[in-house]
DNA sequence: AGTCCTGCGCAATGAGCTTGCGAAGCATCC
DNA sequence: GGATGCTTCGCAAGCTCATTGCGCAGGACT
């Protein structure tokens, strides 16, 4: 059950990760294998979750999402009740795009996606402050993205 | 140039952040229309750059980088020559995966992946702390990710 | 040395991609 | 009001690529 990963199978999920949508045989040939035992890794590697899934990575900006905000948030108490109520809210909402429960400063993390800053505020106060259990949200707002890279490093 | 979304646009593009390994011939069954014409749409949006790319999302857990964690990032100063430096620092490591400069409470949010606590706290010491145009860092961990999207909200 | 096991390359088949072409819908302009 | 030009569709042909089964080589264990 547990997959070992030999250089060559990071050397085929670091070329995925960069082009998800290579032909097996271009990849093949990235890797040095020919183009069977090239494509039953890759399977393998899916088959074992190691890859979940492959997505197309859109222009924030030209799909009317421009703008990305981090919220950090207070919940008012902290018990199991609260956080359960707290994800399934935030499932809901399309324009969080990943929630952390955290430990520490604050109770979670939250990126929101929206087309403005004025949309932006029109989410938080109509949505993300009504759910039950938050207390308080902190916003930290970019300006500017320096780096938004999509590659874990592999060792 | 302003490449116009209709919603066959956005239904092809809501179909490939899902899936962007989908076959054409799928796809156009899926937004009801015949394989060229789709493809010819799919060209579009990539040469637009409104689709950037496709990657595989591999499972962090599994790779050995398990641990994300957001870092606030206080400058020294706030001139151009210290987030010009700080941008060519962040972009050489891999375990920074998001950067973004901030207005507000700090100057710059980071998300950063390791396999553990212990390895970024190696990370903070030996390298984000030692980029000469940071001043301090705070940091939120994850002990739970609740939501983790790549699918932007299109309208 | 013999046997088992794992992983590679090769070849054939079938599915999907890609391009050119003709037709239909629609707006514009005499 | 009808003709013209533009856009975008569907169809068909050629070609690349994915997928599967099979034989073979190298290493481990007996």
């Amino acid at each position: 059950m547990p997959v070992i990963l030999d250089p060559i199978d990071r050397h085929i999920l670091r070329v995925l990760q960069r082009d998800g949508r290579i032909s097996n045989v271009d990849l093949a040939k990235e890797v040095g294998l020919s183009p069977s035992p090239c494509l039953r890794r890759v399977r393998l590697l899916e088959e074992a979750g190691i890859i979940d899934r492959y997505v197309a990575v859109l222009d924030p900006a030209k799909v009317g999402a421009g703008l990305t905000v981090f919220a950090r948030v207070w919940f008012k108490t902290q018990d199991a009740e609260v956080t359960l109520r707290f994800a399934e809210a935030v499932r809901r909402f399309p324009e969080v795009m990943e929630c952390y429960l955290t430990t520490g400063e604050c109770d979670a993390v939250l990126r929101i996606v929206t087309a403005d800053l004025h949309s932006y505020w029109r989410f938080q106060a109509d949505h993300l402050t009504r759910i039950p259990s938050v207390l308080s949200v902190k916003t930290d707002v970019p300006m500017e993205t320096l780096k938004r890279s999509f590659e874990l490093p592999l060792g």
